[in-house]
RNA sequence: GGCUGGGUGGUAGAGAGGCUAUACAGCGGACUGCAAAUCCGUGGACGUCGGUUCGAAUCCGGCCCCAGCCUCCA
């Protein structure tokens, strides 16, 4: 039985879908004005091992993720380099696409772009109002009227009063109170903007995330996720409209993502302790990446250095070294290898999400194929760890794709390296071990390890 | 100041009232012409002070320290 925390509980939970063996999931996705970091690629990372790890159960997940289009820095970086909205929109939605794809992140089953959805976003602003959650104000920005919505602070437990204790002088003359919310803006010259019954304009923040949500997925599901830092006010206030407008529970569980750390600090722009995914992947292996930041859990904190991140790619050439070398490895899993590693994973992945343990799992696995390398018996077992590191969303290549693709700059074709190779073997079955050591020591300084076996000599790419 | 989480071996990082986490690094050995990979073995930890208990790193309390949120942020 899954379990999962829950933001709104501050529990561990059971999971059950509202409807058996169907899943709805709503992530808050990036706001496309520069290209994802690594605080990016944890959130889609998690939640692509969460539909990996739900589908292999079994169960049919609708994985919906939005892309924000339409905010205040988007419009302000459009005007920053001279173009509009939609070409910078569309050419960082382009980059997003990309970096999913090398992180090996499943497309969502829909990515719904804010502009697209201003309509739903009218309709459920004027519910709001008609119901008196909102009210308009003379310059024609609509506010949602926190006081009025009880329950408001139950997922942050904040309460109004401490939020109103703790607010900024600078209050908007325009709000009722500090503490409330823009869902709609007036208009302002130089901006994109919309009609509306009050006067043209844009959006507020929020709100393109409740008019989502409920248009892909309906007025309450199951699973909503984004990072932590969205917890406050974003996902609250998220709450706030959606359950004022509906009068139904919004969404079942809330999970959020821990931030990504440099030397004990948050990974921000300010900092200049930002790593982007692509400037990362110049260096490593996606699945390097992918192996990080499964190796602490979800909610804690993830540090990042690129010591770690080597040592991620070491696991995971470890993993590969173990498949390498084997027959057909495509078959499936043999159900007469009923192992206590496959118990073992599901237990740790059902212990919300337990990614660690998980790959430990793995790791013993590897273990157990190696100590019975040139047997039978390592097949299944090989077959066995694809299958579940593929959960994970690792061991996505053939090993010697990995093991021989070259992460830095390029180095030796591998028509060259196998011709030396071959002359290395002349040498050494003339025990001329100088020149055998010779050939090895220039291969290995252009990054190239030879491992000599009892048949022939295995190299790769370090 | 208010509210959340944390403090585990050299590093990263799970777990958790009595039983080896795991990985990388280290050390010894096997294999190898030497390596590499692999295997066998091995040292090393639970912030601090008290309490509960037959027994606490794990539960309770004080203290110290760290991070995050309260403002745009994944």
């Amino acid at each position: 039985m899954l379990h999962l925390y829950n933001s709104l509980t501050r529990k561990k939970e059971p999971f059950h879908p509202l409807r058996a063996q169907q899943v709805k999931l709503y992530v808050c996705g990036m706001t496309v004005y520069d290209f994802c970091h690594l605080g990016h690629a944890r959130v889609l990372v998690i939640f692509d091992v969460l539909t990996r790890y739900l589908r292999s159960a079994g169960l049919e997940v609708t994985y919906v993720r939005n892309i924000t289009d339409l905010d205040d820095k988007i419009i302000q970086r459009a005007k920053d380099n001279s173009e509009s909205v939609k070409t910078l929109t569309d050419r960082f939605i382009a980059a997003l696409r990309e970096d999913e794809k090398a992180l090996y992140v499943l497309p969502p089953t829909r990515c719904p772009r804010a502009t697209e959805y201003i309509q739903e976003m009218l309709t459920l602003i004027q519910t709001l109002v008609e119901k008196k959650y909102a009210y308009v104000v003379d310059n024609g920005d609509v506010y949602f009227d926190v006081h009025r919505f009880t329950p408001y602070g139950k997922l942050s437990k904040k309460t109004v009063s401490e939020l109103m204790a703790g607010a900024r002088v600078e209050i908007d003359l325009h709000k009722h109170s500090p503490v409330d919310f823009a869902l709609w803006k007036a208009a302002k010259p130089d901006e994109p903007s919309w009609k509306s019954p009050w006067g043209y304009g844009r959006p507020g923040w929020h709100i393109e995330c409740s008019a989502m949500a409920m248009a892909c997925l309906g007025n309450t599901f199951d699973l909503h996720g984004g990072g932590i830092d969205l917890q406050f006010p974003h996902h609250e206030n998220e709450i706030a409209q959606s359950e004022a407008a509906t009068g139904e529970p919004f969404v079942k569980r809330w999970m959020h993502v821990g931030f990504v750390e440099v030397n004990q600090e948050k990974m921000s722009k300010s900092l200049g302790n930002f790593f982007t995914v692509r400037e990362l992947l110049a260096k490593f292996p996606a699945e390097a990446i992918r192996y990080l930041i499964l190796s602490s859990h979800y909610r804690s904190p993830l540090n990042y250095s690129e010591d770690q991140l080597h040592t991620a790619g070491q696991n995971v050439e470890k993993f590969y070294l173990a498949l390498r070398d084997l027959p057909s490895l495509t078959g499936k899993v043999p159900t007469f290898l009923n192992s206590s590693y496959e118990s073992a994973f599901h237990q740790a992945m059902e212990d919300d999400l337990n990614t660690p343990e998980a790959l430990s799992v793995l790791h013993a696995l590897v273990h157990e194929i190696n100590k019975h390398k040139g047997e039978e018996k390592a097949v299944p077992l090989a077959l066995l760890l694809k299958s579940l590191a593929n959960v994970l969303g690792l061991l996505q290549q053939e090993p010697n794709e990995f093991l021989r693709a070259h992460h830095a700059h390029e180095t030796l074709k591998d028509s060259e390296i196998e011709k030396l190779i071959q002359e290395r073997n002349e040498a050494r079955h003339k025990k001329d071990w100088r020149k055998a050591d010779s050939i090895r020591t220039h291969l290995e300084a252009q990054g190239i390890i030879l491992e000599d076996g009892s048949a022939h000599t295995l190299w790769r790419r370090r």
